[in-house]
DNA sequence: AATGTAAGGATTGTTGAACGATTTGATAAG
DNA sequence: CTTATCAAATCGTTCAACAATCCTTACATT
């Protein structure tokens, strides 16, 4: 029986939550809906529709919209309505100078903990299945696994929720990729990052993520300046 | 003229905002209460109470709190009410190591910025006078101030709000402290870590802000268990 | 005395309607 | 082509109501 509101790895305490608010569970699916392509970057949200589709009163809705605001997924621009956030290449530089800050230091700190590298090598193993197989949406959700394991190294839970934001915010701009020109590139490095953390060569590890990121960071700015 | 909704040092677009909503003027008056010590963690927050004294409908200061609770300030407790975060140990040594983090990455990248170093004499300055006039309380602004100049070296304005906001969840727990004996022990380090970041001594930089930290943390570990 | 149960009141969660304020878009005038 | 004007649409905010949940108190049980 897993107790909700027991203590976790982090050794906090989470609040009790069974049930979620409704305004939780509209977020939800808003945030399903842009995170997985249902709703463009730049499209606009309006309170009619939303409240009549979700069946949900317009002050609910507007408490959702203001959550999934702060987690910069939408943006709502005071008097003109709530529109789905259009990263600028400054938007996606600035992530990648978040991941580089994020997954450098949790690489620099790795200490080939037997856990934390079985799940890193169950998140790769997923991706180079599905890539042999041809599924790239697969191959996209197990990259974004394997990186947000790498940031799990921190040993912070603020820190992995600082990455799952950047990796959220990302997926407002992988929708405009082929997913197979976007991840394969970076499938054999997810496996040689995995080897170098398996033997503790950290500063290899390092090195090799940033050459990684860097380019990462050049095919999005291509795919988001026309 | 500095024109809203331009460009700044980022290069990024800030969204028009002249004039700000309702719920957000009630959570900056909430802010300022909670990270000054006018709500003391634990606090609750009832409705009824607020609404009459901030002269706000219902919704809008339930959207306030939302705001706040996404900062990790207030704490929303399905059909309980809102309280002010209490900050538990592992929260507390969760953020240092946020801090350790940031700071850390932008001491390492740090590169003689004129203008960046330009500020952070000005902080620590400023921490020195006040704490040679007993202004402790000023001392500390600084001293945050501090801080926050140091994480923006990474250049990201995404690292500088997390930054800020790790500084914002501190502060739940210095209230509880005699600002003098939280701050003194640090100011001579400011001026150090300062004069070693002119001189480019990265590394060595880097090392005392690594045990600056430990020692902060272990100083709010000790206040925040009774 | 300690524990468990059952009203009852108090507070929160959510809704729907209402109205002023702002934006938008079309139209007309210069 | 630009500017001005005006109506429609949409947003921002409030209010009142009711349902759902929690908390307190009182009472009964062991």
């Amino acid at each position: 029986m897993s107790e909700p509101g027991s203590s976790d790895a982090y050794g906090e305490t989470r609040p009790f939550r069974v049930r979620s608010s409704t305004a939780e569970w509209a977020a939800a699916i808003l945030r399903q809906r842009v995170t997985q392509g249902g709703l463009l970057p730049g499209s606009r949200l309006a309170e009619d529709e939303l409240t009549a589709e979700l069946e949900v009163s317009r002050n609910t809705l507007r408490e959702a919209f203001s959550l999934l605001s702060q987690e910069r997924l939408l943006e709502h621009r005071l008097n003109r309505g709530v529109y789905v956030r259009v990263l600028s290449p400054a938007d996606v530089s600035d992530i990648y100078q978040v991941r580089r800050m994020i997954e450098g230091a949790a690489v620099r700190r790795s200490y080939k903990d037997p856990i934390s590298l079985t799940a890193l090598r169950g998140a790769v193993s997923d991706a180079e299945k599905a890539a042999a197989e041809g599924r790239w949406l697969d191959v996209g959700t197990a990259d974004l696994r394997f990186h947000q394991l790498i940031a799990s190294l921190n040993g912070s839970r603020r820190v992995d929720a600082m990455m799952a934001q950047a990796l959220a915010e990302l997926r407002l701009v992988f929708h405009a990729m082929n997913p197979r020109e976007l991840h394969a590139p970076f499938l054999p490095r997810n496996r040689e990052l995995l080897t170098l953390l398996e033997s503790g060569r950290n500063a290899e590890a390092e090195a090799l993520l940033a050459t990684y990121l860097d380019e990462a960071e050049r095919l999005l700015l291509a795919a988001c300046t026309p």
